[in-house]
DNA sequence: TGATTGTTCTTCGTATACACTTTGTCCGGA
DNA sequence: TCCGGACAAAGTGTATACGAAGAACAATCA
Protein backbone atom coordinates (compact mmCIF):
# COMPACT_ATOMS: atom_id res chain seq x y z
CA UNK A 1 0.00 0.00 0.00
CA UNK A 2 1.96 2.98 -1.52
CA UNK A 3 5.10 2.17 -0.91
CA UNK A 4 5.96 4.36 -3.46
CA UNK A 5 6.05 7.27 -0.51
CA UNK A 6 7.45 4.97 1.62
CA UNK A 7 10.93 5.12 0.19
CA UNK A 8 11.27 8.61 -0.74
CA UNK A 9 12.40 10.77 2.24
CA UNK A 10 12.87 10.34 6.39
CA UNK A 11 13.11 6.52 5.45
CA UNK A 12 15.85 4.45 6.69
CA UNK A 13 15.11 5.55 10.05
CA UNK A 14 13.71 2.67 11.99
CA UNK A 15 10.85 3.95 14.63
CA UNK A 16 11.47 2.15 18.00
CA UNK A 17 8.01 1.04 18.39
CA UNK A 18 8.90 -0.77 14.26
CA UNK A 19 12.00 -2.43 16.49
CA UNK A 20 9.94 -3.61 19.35
CA UNK A 21 6.86 -4.71 17.14
CA UNK A 22 9.57 -7.16 15.31
CA UNK A 23 11.17 -8.11 18.15
CA UNK A 24 7.97 -9.15 19.51
CA UNK A 25 6.95 -11.17 16.48
CA UNK A 26 10.04 -13.22 16.32
CA UNK A 27 10.36 -13.87 20.57
CA UNK A 28 5.64 -14.92 19.88
CA UNK A 29 7.18 -17.14 16.70
CA UNK A 30 10.20 -18.34 18.11
CA UNK A 31 8.22 -19.75 21.43
CA UNK A 32 10.03 -16.99 24.12
CA UNK A 33 6.78 -15.94 24.81
CA UNK A 34 4.43 -18.67 25.22
CA UNK A 35 0.68 -18.92 23.79
CA UNK A 36 -1.70 -17.57 27.13
CA UNK A 37 2.02 -15.66 28.75
CA UNK A 38 1.05 -12.14 30.22
CA UNK A 39 2.70 -9.44 28.46
CA UNK A 40 3.16 -6.54 30.71
CA UNK A 41 3.93 -3.41 29.23
CA UNK A 42 6.75 -2.33 31.37
CA UNK A 43 8.28 -6.10 31.36
CA UNK A 44 8.32 -5.42 28.14
CA UNK A 45 9.92 -2.30 28.14
CA UNK A 46 12.80 -3.69 30.18
CA UNK A 47 12.77 -6.79 27.74
CA UNK A 48 13.52 -4.24 24.97
CA UNK A 49 15.02 -1.59 27.07
CA UNK A 50 12.67 0.76 26.03
CA UNK A 51 10.12 3.24 28.05
CA UNK A 52 6.79 1.97 27.92
CA UNK A 53 5.39 4.34 24.78
CA UNK A 54 6.61 2.30 22.12
CA UNK A 55 5.83 -1.38 23.81
CA UNK A 56 2.54 0.14 23.60
CA UNK A 57 2.29 0.99 20.37
CA UNK A 58 3.53 -2.36 19.38
CA UNK A 59 1.09 -3.71 21.10
CA UNK A 60 -1.58 -2.68 19.43
CA UNK A 61 -0.32 -4.09 15.91
CA UNK A 62 0.55 -6.85 17.07
CA UNK A 63 -3.09 -7.31 18.53
CA UNK A 64 -4.13 -6.22 15.48
CA UNK A 65 -1.91 -9.01 13.24
CA UNK A 66 -3.70 -11.94 15.97
CA UNK A 67 -0.34 -12.00 17.71
CA UNK A 68 -1.55 -10.65 21.03
CA UNK A 69 -4.66 -10.19 22.71
CA UNK A 70 -5.56 -7.57 24.74
CA UNK A 71 -8.11 -7.05 27.59
CA UNK A 72 -9.21 -3.69 28.52
CA UNK A 73 -8.12 -2.88 31.86
CA UNK A 74 -5.61 -6.20 31.88
CA UNK A 75 -3.14 -6.00 30.01
CA UNK A 76 -1.94 -8.20 26.93
CA UNK A 77 -1.74 -11.86 26.75
CA UNK A 78 0.04 -13.67 24.10
CA UNK A 79 -2.89 -15.19 21.68
CA UNK A 80 -3.43 -18.83 21.48
CA UNK A 81 -3.33 -20.62 18.16
CA UNK A 82 -6.25 -23.49 18.69
CA UNK A 83 -5.96 -25.93 16.18
CA UNK A 84 -9.44 -24.82 14.65
CA UNK A 85 -8.18 -22.20 13.63
CA UNK A 86 -5.72 -23.49 12.01
CA UNK A 87 -7.81 -24.93 9.61
CA UNK A 88 -9.78 -22.26 8.86
CA UNK A 89 -6.13 -20.58 8.29
CA UNK A 90 -5.12 -22.32 5.54
CA UNK A 91 -8.47 -22.30 4.47
CA UNK A 92 -8.14 -18.36 3.68
CA UNK A 93 -4.62 -19.21 2.95
CA UNK A 94 -5.49 -21.57 0.10
CA UNK A 95 -7.40 -19.28 -1.97
CA UNK A 96 -5.06 -16.74 -1.26
CA UNK A 97 -1.99 -18.53 -2.47
CA UNK A 98 -3.81 -19.92 -5.42
CA UNK A 99 -4.32 -16.49 -6.49
CA UNK A 100 -0.81 -15.52 -5.97
CA UNK A 101 0.35 -18.04 -8.15
CA UNK A 102 -2.24 -17.25 -10.86
CA UNK A 103 -0.94 -13.96 -10.86
CA UNK A 104 2.49 -14.61 -10.42
CA UNK A 105 2.54 -17.14 -13.87
CA UNK A 106 0.52 -14.22 -15.59
CA UNK A 107 3.04 -11.75 -14.99
CA UNK A 108 6.12 -13.12 -14.08
CA UNK A 109 9.36 -11.65 -15.86
CA UNK A 110 12.01 -14.12 -16.97
CA UNK A 111 14.23 -11.85 -13.90
CA UNK A 112 11.46 -13.38 -11.56
CA UNK A 113 11.35 -16.88 -12.56
CA UNK A 114 15.36 -16.51 -12.59
CA UNK A 115 15.33 -15.64 -8.94
CA UNK A 116 12.58 -18.62 -8.10
CA UNK A 117 14.71 -20.61 -9.67
CA UNK A 118 18.01 -19.67 -7.82
CA UNK A 119 16.00 -20.06 -4.87
CA UNK A 120 15.26 -23.62 -5.74
CA UNK A 121 18.92 -24.33 -6.02
CA UNK A 122 19.34 -23.27 -2.90
CA UNK A 123 16.68 -25.37 -0.89
CA UNK A 124 18.24 -28.48 -2.66
CA UNK A 125 21.41 -28.34 -1.55
CA UNK A 126 19.99 -27.22 1.93
CA UNK A 127 17.93 -30.38 1.20
CA UNK A 128 20.99 -32.41 0.87
CA UNK A 129 23.01 -30.97 3.84
CA UNK A 130 20.52 -31.78 6.21
CA UNK A 131 20.53 -28.10 7.18
CA UNK A 132 16.30 -27.86 7.91
CA UNK A 133 16.21 -25.11 9.27
CA UNK A 134 17.64 -22.85 5.92
CA UNK A 135 15.45 -25.27 4.22
CA UNK A 136 12.59 -23.54 6.22
CA UNK A 137 13.77 -19.72 5.50
CA UNK A 138 14.17 -20.00 1.79
CA UNK A 139 10.58 -21.78 1.63
CA UNK A 140 9.22 -18.73 3.88
CA UNK A 141 11.13 -16.72 1.10
CA UNK A 142 10.19 -18.47 -1.90
CA UNK A 143 6.56 -17.87 -0.76
CA UNK A 144 6.78 -14.70 -0.39
CA UNK A 145 8.50 -13.39 -3.62
CA UNK A 146 5.70 -15.35 -5.14
CA UNK A 147 3.49 -12.88 -3.57
CA UNK A 148 5.63 -9.86 -4.49
CA UNK A 149 5.33 -11.15 -7.96
CA UNK A 150 2.26 -11.61 -7.97
CA UNK A 151 1.91 -7.48 -7.83
CA UNK A 152 -1.29 -7.31 -5.60
CA UNK A 153 0.20 -4.94 -2.26
CA UNK A 154 -3.35 -6.13 -0.95
CA UNK A 155 -2.56 -9.94 -1.43
CA UNK A 156 0.59 -9.64 -0.47
CA UNK A 157 0.47 -7.80 2.88
CA UNK A 158 -2.21 -10.29 3.74
CA UNK A 159 -0.69 -13.46 2.97
CA UNK A 160 2.43 -12.73 4.89
CA UNK A 161 0.71 -11.46 7.83
CA UNK A 162 -1.04 -15.06 7.30
CA UNK A 163 2.70 -16.76 6.59
CA UNK A 164 3.96 -15.61 9.85
CA UNK A 165 1.37 -17.29 11.40
CA UNK A 166 1.90 -20.63 9.72
CA UNK A 167 5.87 -20.25 11.11
CA UNK A 168 4.58 -19.41 14.50
CA UNK A 169 1.94 -22.64 14.42
CA UNK A 170 4.52 -24.94 13.31
CA UNK A 171 8.28 -23.81 14.31
CA UNK A 172 9.03 -26.74 15.35
CA UNK A 173 7.58 -30.64 14.14
CA UNK A 174 7.07 -29.33 9.97
CA UNK A 175 10.76 -29.29 9.48
CA UNK A 176 10.58 -32.60 8.94
CA UNK A 177 8.50 -32.08 5.95
CA UNK A 178 10.43 -29.51 4.22
CA UNK A 179 12.34 -31.65 1.84
CA UNK A 180 9.04 -33.38 0.70
CA UNK A 181 7.51 -30.10 0.33
CA UNK A 182 10.41 -28.73 -1.81
CA UNK A 183 9.20 -31.21 -4.82
CA UNK A 184 5.56 -29.69 -4.93
CA UNK A 185 7.89 -26.24 -5.31
CA UNK A 186 9.52 -27.25 -8.06
CA UNK A 187 5.80 -28.14 -9.30
CA UNK A 188 4.50 -24.99 -8.63
CA UNK A 189 7.39 -22.69 -10.30
CA UNK A 190 7.78 -24.69 -13.24
CA UNK A 191 3.88 -23.91 -13.43
CA UNK A 192 4.78 -20.04 -12.75
CA UNK A 193 7.35 -20.17 -15.83
CA UNK A 194 5.30 -21.27 -18.14
CA UNK A 195 2.60 -18.40 -17.93
CA UNK A 196 -0.39 -21.03 -17.64
CA UNK A 197 -2.37 -19.32 -15.07
CA UNK A 198 -4.84 -22.39 -14.19
CA UNK A 199 -1.81 -24.88 -13.96
CA UNK A 200 0.03 -22.84 -11.79
CA UNK A 201 -3.27 -22.36 -9.34
CA UNK A 202 -3.78 -26.23 -9.70
CA UNK A 203 0.26 -26.71 -7.85
CA UNK A 204 -0.31 -24.07 -5.34
CA UNK A 205 -3.64 -26.37 -4.25
CA UNK A 206 -2.04 -29.10 -4.58
CA UNK A 207 0.66 -27.67 -2.57
CA UNK A 208 -1.63 -26.33 0.13
CA UNK A 209 -2.99 -29.22 0.51
CA UNK A 210 0.00 -31.32 1.53
CA UNK A 211 1.03 -28.62 3.95
CA UNK A 212 -2.25 -28.11 5.34
CA UNK A 213 -2.76 -32.23 5.91
CA UNK A 214 0.80 -31.88 7.26
CA UNK A 215 0.19 -28.98 9.95
CA UNK A 216 -2.78 -30.79 11.03
CA UNK A 217 -1.08 -34.17 12.22
CA UNK A 218 1.58 -31.63 13.49
CA UNK A 219 -0.78 -29.99 15.65
CA UNK A 220 -2.44 -32.70 17.28
CA UNK A 221 0.45 -32.54 19.78
CA UNK A 222 -0.29 -28.96 20.91
CA UNK A 223 1.72 -26.27 22.06
CA UNK A 224 0.00 -23.86 24.63
CA UNK A 225 1.00 -23.43 28.17
CA UNK A 226 -1.53 -21.94 30.46
CA UNK B 1 -9.46 -14.60 17.20
CA UNK B 2 -10.28 -15.57 20.90
CA UNK B 3 -13.00 -13.42 21.64
CA UNK B 4 -13.70 -16.13 24.30
CA UNK B 5 -11.62 -14.14 26.62
CA UNK B 6 -12.48 -10.83 24.76
CA UNK B 7 -16.19 -10.36 26.93
CA UNK B 8 -14.74 -11.70 30.19
CA UNK B 9 -14.39 -9.18 32.79
CA UNK B 10 -12.70 -5.85 32.20
CA UNK B 11 -15.07 -5.69 28.91
CA UNK B 12 -17.21 -2.41 28.40
CA UNK B 13 -14.85 -0.46 28.97
CA UNK B 14 -13.57 1.23 25.65
CA UNK B 15 -10.27 2.88 26.02
CA UNK B 16 -10.36 6.28 24.38
CA UNK B 17 -7.90 4.51 21.70
CA UNK B 18 -10.33 2.47 19.79
CA UNK B 19 -12.64 5.12 19.92
CA UNK B 20 -10.13 7.46 18.46
CA UNK B 21 -9.95 4.60 15.83
CA UNK B 22 -13.29 4.30 15.00
CA UNK B 23 -14.06 7.69 14.50
CA UNK B 24 -10.42 8.23 12.51
CA UNK B 25 -11.77 5.24 10.52
CA UNK B 26 -15.23 6.40 9.74
CA UNK B 27 -13.53 9.90 9.07
CA UNK B 28 -11.70 8.90 6.69
CA UNK B 29 -14.59 6.68 5.23
CA UNK B 30 -16.51 9.58 4.77
CA UNK B 31 -14.20 11.64 3.61
CA UNK B 32 -13.71 14.46 6.05
CA UNK B 33 -10.30 13.48 5.79
CA UNK B 34 -9.20 13.32 2.12
CA UNK B 35 -6.98 11.17 0.31
CA UNK B 36 -3.28 12.45 1.02
CA UNK B 37 -4.19 15.04 3.33
CA UNK B 38 -1.57 15.44 6.13
CA UNK B 39 -2.67 14.34 10.18
CA UNK B 40 -0.77 15.21 12.26
CA UNK B 41 -1.00 14.27 16.13
CA UNK B 42 -1.43 17.45 17.54
CA UNK B 43 -4.67 18.25 15.68
CA UNK B 44 -5.83 14.68 15.71
CA UNK B 45 -5.64 15.18 19.40
CA UNK B 46 -7.46 18.50 19.71
CA UNK B 47 -10.48 17.09 16.95
CA UNK B 48 -11.35 14.02 19.04
CA UNK B 49 -10.42 15.98 22.40
CA UNK B 50 -7.85 13.43 23.80
CA UNK B 51 -4.17 13.31 24.41
CA UNK B 52 -1.68 12.54 21.97
CA UNK B 53 -1.17 8.73 23.43
CA UNK B 54 -4.49 7.57 22.54
CA UNK B 55 -4.17 9.29 18.87
CA UNK B 56 -0.82 7.50 18.34
CA UNK B 57 -1.73 4.38 19.16
CA UNK B 58 -4.68 4.34 16.65
CA UNK B 59 -2.36 6.03 13.99
CA UNK B 60 -0.42 2.49 14.17
CA UNK B 61 -2.69 0.50 13.87
CA UNK B 62 -4.79 2.97 11.57
CA UNK B 63 -1.41 2.11 9.08
CA UNK B 64 -1.64 -1.52 9.64
CA UNK B 65 -5.03 -1.57 8.33
CA UNK B 66 -4.16 0.62 5.05
CA UNK B 67 -6.31 3.79 5.83
CA UNK B 68 -3.15 5.86 6.66
CA UNK B 69 0.97 5.67 5.78
CA UNK B 70 2.94 7.02 7.98
CA UNK B 71 6.42 8.57 6.93
CA UNK B 72 9.14 8.20 9.40
CA UNK B 73 9.95 11.36 11.25
CA UNK B 74 7.28 12.91 9.26
CA UNK B 75 3.91 12.22 10.14
CA UNK B 76 0.49 10.20 8.90
CA UNK B 77 -1.41 11.53 5.68
CA UNK B 78 -4.29 9.48 4.29
CA UNK B 79 -4.11 6.85 1.93
CA UNK B 80 -4.55 6.99 -1.49
CA UNK B 81 -6.38 4.44 -3.23
CA UNK B 82 -5.42 3.98 -6.52
CA UNK B 83 -7.84 2.62 -9.36
CA UNK B 84 -4.46 -0.11 -9.59
CA UNK B 85 -5.35 -1.11 -5.81
CA UNK B 86 -9.27 -1.20 -6.52
CA UNK B 87 -8.81 -4.15 -9.21
CA UNK B 88 -6.01 -5.62 -6.63
CA UNK B 89 -8.34 -5.22 -3.97
CA UNK B 90 -11.71 -7.18 -5.49
CA UNK B 91 -9.38 -9.80 -6.89
CA UNK B 92 -8.56 -10.53 -3.29
CA UNK B 93 -12.41 -10.12 -2.39
CA UNK B 94 -13.57 -12.20 -5.07
CA UNK B 95 -11.63 -15.00 -3.57
CA UNK B 96 -12.43 -14.30 0.16
CA UNK B 97 -15.73 -13.78 -0.26
CA UNK B 98 -16.08 -17.00 -2.44
CA UNK B 99 -15.12 -19.05 0.32
CA UNK B 100 -17.34 -17.06 2.72
CA UNK B 101 -20.78 -18.03 0.75
CA UNK B 102 -19.16 -21.67 0.51
CA UNK B 103 -18.66 -22.00 4.03
CA UNK B 104 -21.94 -19.99 4.99
CA UNK B 105 -23.96 -22.38 2.69
CA UNK B 106 -22.19 -25.11 4.46
CA UNK B 107 -22.77 -24.17 8.23
CA UNK B 108 -25.56 -21.84 8.33
CA UNK B 109 -28.27 -22.82 10.56
CA UNK B 110 -31.79 -21.87 9.99
CA UNK B 111 -32.08 -18.76 12.27
CA UNK B 112 -28.64 -17.56 10.50
CA UNK B 113 -30.73 -18.00 7.61
CA UNK B 114 -33.37 -16.31 8.94
CA UNK B 115 -31.61 -13.48 10.12
CA UNK B 116 -30.49 -13.07 6.34
CA UNK B 117 -34.22 -13.51 4.82
CA UNK B 118 -34.85 -10.55 7.18
CA UNK B 119 -32.03 -8.49 5.83
CA UNK B 120 -33.20 -8.67 2.57
CA UNK B 121 -36.44 -7.88 3.63
CA UNK B 122 -35.29 -4.62 4.87
CA UNK B 123 -33.56 -4.04 1.58
CA UNK B 124 -36.03 -4.32 -0.47
CA UNK B 125 -38.33 -2.39 1.58
CA UNK B 126 -35.57 0.58 1.84
CA UNK B 127 -34.67 -0.02 -1.96
CA UNK B 128 -38.77 1.00 -2.58
CA UNK B 129 -38.12 3.86 -0.16
CA UNK B 130 -35.15 5.21 -2.13
CA UNK B 131 -33.60 5.51 0.62
CA UNK B 132 -29.67 4.90 -0.39
CA UNK B 133 -27.88 5.54 2.48
CA UNK B 134 -30.20 2.53 4.32
CA UNK B 135 -29.71 0.15 1.63
CA UNK B 136 -25.92 0.61 1.60
CA UNK B 137 -26.17 -0.10 5.35
CA UNK B 138 -27.79 -3.07 4.85
CA UNK B 139 -25.74 -4.62 1.90
CA UNK B 140 -22.48 -4.04 4.54
CA UNK B 141 -24.66 -5.93 7.30
CA UNK B 142 -25.26 -8.37 4.99
CA UNK B 143 -22.37 -9.25 3.99
CA UNK B 144 -20.82 -9.11 6.68
CA UNK B 145 -23.21 -10.75 8.58
CA UNK B 146 -22.36 -13.97 5.80
CA UNK B 147 -18.49 -13.54 7.04
CA UNK B 148 -19.97 -14.40 10.77
CA UNK B 149 -21.79 -17.18 9.39
CA UNK B 150 -18.59 -18.65 7.45
CA UNK B 151 -17.33 -19.12 11.04
CA UNK B 152 -14.07 -18.45 10.07
CA UNK B 153 -12.00 -15.97 11.82
CA UNK B 154 -9.23 -15.31 9.64
CA UNK B 155 -11.91 -14.79 6.98
CA UNK B 156 -14.09 -12.47 8.70
CA UNK B 157 -11.60 -10.13 10.04
CA UNK B 158 -9.53 -10.27 6.98
CA UNK B 159 -12.83 -9.46 4.71
CA UNK B 160 -13.96 -7.08 7.47
CA UNK B 161 -11.13 -4.91 6.46
CA UNK B 162 -10.81 -4.94 3.21
CA UNK B 163 -14.95 -4.51 3.07
CA UNK B 164 -14.57 -1.16 4.75
CA UNK B 165 -11.58 -0.25 2.12
CA UNK B 166 -14.57 -0.73 -0.31
CA UNK B 167 -17.09 1.42 1.48
CA UNK B 168 -14.35 3.89 1.71
CA UNK B 169 -13.72 4.32 -2.07
CA UNK B 170 -17.40 4.26 -3.13
CA UNK B 171 -19.07 6.11 -0.41
CA UNK B 172 -20.53 7.90 -3.36
CA UNK B 173 -21.21 6.98 -6.40
CA UNK B 174 -22.14 3.52 -6.09
CA UNK B 175 -25.03 3.89 -4.37
CA UNK B 176 -27.52 4.21 -7.30
CA UNK B 177 -25.93 0.31 -7.97
CA UNK B 178 -27.39 -0.42 -4.55
CA UNK B 179 -30.71 -1.60 -5.86
CA UNK B 180 -29.66 -3.45 -8.75
CA UNK B 181 -27.33 -5.62 -6.29
CA UNK B 182 -29.80 -6.28 -4.39
CA UNK B 183 -31.07 -8.78 -6.71
CA UNK B 184 -27.72 -10.63 -6.54
CA UNK B 185 -27.99 -10.65 -2.96
CA UNK B 186 -31.20 -12.71 -3.26
CA UNK B 187 -30.14 -15.45 -5.55
CA UNK B 188 -27.04 -15.68 -2.88
CA UNK B 189 -28.85 -16.08 -0.05
CA UNK B 190 -30.98 -18.51 -1.72
CA UNK B 191 -27.66 -20.76 -2.39
CA UNK B 192 -26.71 -20.30 1.33
CA UNK B 193 -30.08 -21.51 2.38
CA UNK B 194 -29.56 -24.47 -0.17
CA UNK B 195 -26.40 -25.51 1.50
CA UNK B 196 -25.21 -26.39 -1.55
CA UNK B 197 -21.58 -25.02 -1.45
CA UNK B 198 -20.82 -24.37 -5.06
CA UNK B 199 -24.01 -22.72 -6.02
CA UNK B 200 -23.28 -20.48 -3.27
CA UNK B 201 -19.66 -20.02 -4.12
CA UNK B 202 -20.79 -19.08 -7.59
CA UNK B 203 -23.46 -16.60 -6.69
CA UNK B 204 -20.97 -14.64 -5.19
CA UNK B 205 -18.87 -14.85 -7.45
CA UNK B 206 -21.44 -13.53 -10.21
CA UNK B 207 -22.41 -10.62 -7.71
CA UNK B 208 -18.98 -9.89 -6.97
CA UNK B 209 -17.66 -9.65 -10.79
CA UNK B 210 -21.10 -6.93 -10.76
CA UNK B 211 -19.64 -4.72 -8.28
CA UNK B 212 -16.38 -5.02 -9.41
CA UNK B 213 -17.48 -3.45 -12.60
CA UNK B 214 -19.47 -0.85 -11.36
CA UNK B 215 -16.47 0.16 -9.26
CA UNK B 216 -14.19 0.38 -11.93
CA UNK B 217 -16.37 2.29 -14.22
CA UNK B 218 -17.00 5.01 -10.63
CA UNK B 219 -13.29 4.93 -10.32
CA UNK B 220 -12.70 6.84 -13.74
CA UNK B 221 -13.37 10.28 -11.67
CA UNK B 222 -11.07 9.92 -9.34
CA UNK B 223 -11.36 11.17 -6.05
CA UNK B 224 -7.80 12.16 -4.19
CA UNK B 225 -7.09 15.04 -3.42
CA UNK B 226 -3.40 16.50 -2.72
C1' DT C 1 20.20 32.29 -10.09
C1' DG C 2 21.67 28.93 -6.93
C1' DA C 3 23.56 27.24 -2.72
C1' DT C 4 23.64 27.73 2.26
C1' DT C 5 21.93 28.73 6.57
C1' DG C 6 18.69 29.31 10.15
C1' DT C 7 14.07 28.95 11.91
C1' DT C 8 9.98 26.49 12.71
C1' DC C 9 7.08 22.58 12.78
C1' DT C 10 6.50 18.00 13.93
C1' DT C 11 7.55 13.53 15.15
C1' DC C 12 10.02 10.34 18.36
C1' DG C 13 11.21 8.84 22.62
C1' DT C 14 11.47 9.45 27.59
C1' DA C 15 9.80 10.45 32.05
C1' DT C 16 6.35 11.34 35.37
C1' DA C 17 1.99 11.59 37.50
C1' DC C 18 -2.40 9.96 38.76
C1' DA C 19 -7.03 7.84 38.51
C1' DC C 20 -9.12 3.61 38.25
C1' DT C 21 -9.48 -1.68 37.89
C1' DT C 22 -8.22 -5.86 38.82
C1' DT C 23 -6.07 -9.05 41.71
C1' DG C 24 -4.19 -10.99 45.70
C1' DT C 25 -3.56 -11.10 50.61
C1' DC C 26 -4.72 -10.82 55.18
C1' DC C 27 -7.58 -10.82 59.04
C1' DG C 28 -11.60 -11.24 61.83
C1' DG C 29 -15.91 -13.48 62.60
C1' DA C 30 -19.24 -17.28 62.14
C1' DT D 1 -12.37 -24.34 58.71
C1' DC D 2 -14.53 -21.35 55.76
C1' DC D 3 -16.40 -17.01 54.34
C1' DG D 4 -16.35 -12.13 53.45
C1' DG D 5 -14.66 -7.75 53.43
C1' DA D 6 -10.79 -4.44 54.10
C1' DC D 7 -6.60 -3.34 52.36
C1' DA D 8 -2.51 -3.17 49.55
C1' DA D 9 -0.12 -4.12 45.26
C1' DA D 10 0.17 -4.33 40.43
C1' DG D 11 -0.88 -2.70 36.05
C1' DT D 12 -3.42 -0.22 32.58
C1' DG D 13 -5.37 4.21 30.71
C1' DT D 14 -4.65 8.83 30.08
C1' DA D 15 -2.48 13.31 30.31
C1' DT D 16 1.41 16.27 30.22
C1' DA D 17 6.00 18.00 29.67
C1' DC D 18 10.48 18.02 27.73
C1' DG D 19 14.60 17.21 24.86
C1' DA D 20 16.45 15.47 20.57
C1' DA D 21 16.40 15.04 15.75
C1' DG D 22 14.56 15.33 11.13
C1' DA D 23 12.13 17.89 7.44
C1' DA D 24 10.28 21.88 5.35
C1' DC D 25 10.62 26.39 4.24
C1' DA D 26 12.04 30.99 4.05
C1' DA D 27 15.72 34.21 4.16
C1' DT D 28 20.32 35.25 3.18
C1' DC D 29 24.50 35.54 0.68
C1' DA D 30 27.68 34.64 -3.23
Amino acid sequence: MAEDLRDKLGAQHLPLRDQVLAALRTAIIDGDYLPGERLTEDRLAEDFGVSRNPVREALRVAEAEGFVVILPRRGAVVASPSSGTIADMFAVRERLEALAARLAAERATAADVASLRALLDQGREATQRQDLARVAELNSTLHLRILQISGNPWLSSIAKSLYLHVQWIFRLGAAERAPHSWAEHIQLVDAIESGDGDRAERAALNHLDAASAAAYENAEGGYAAR
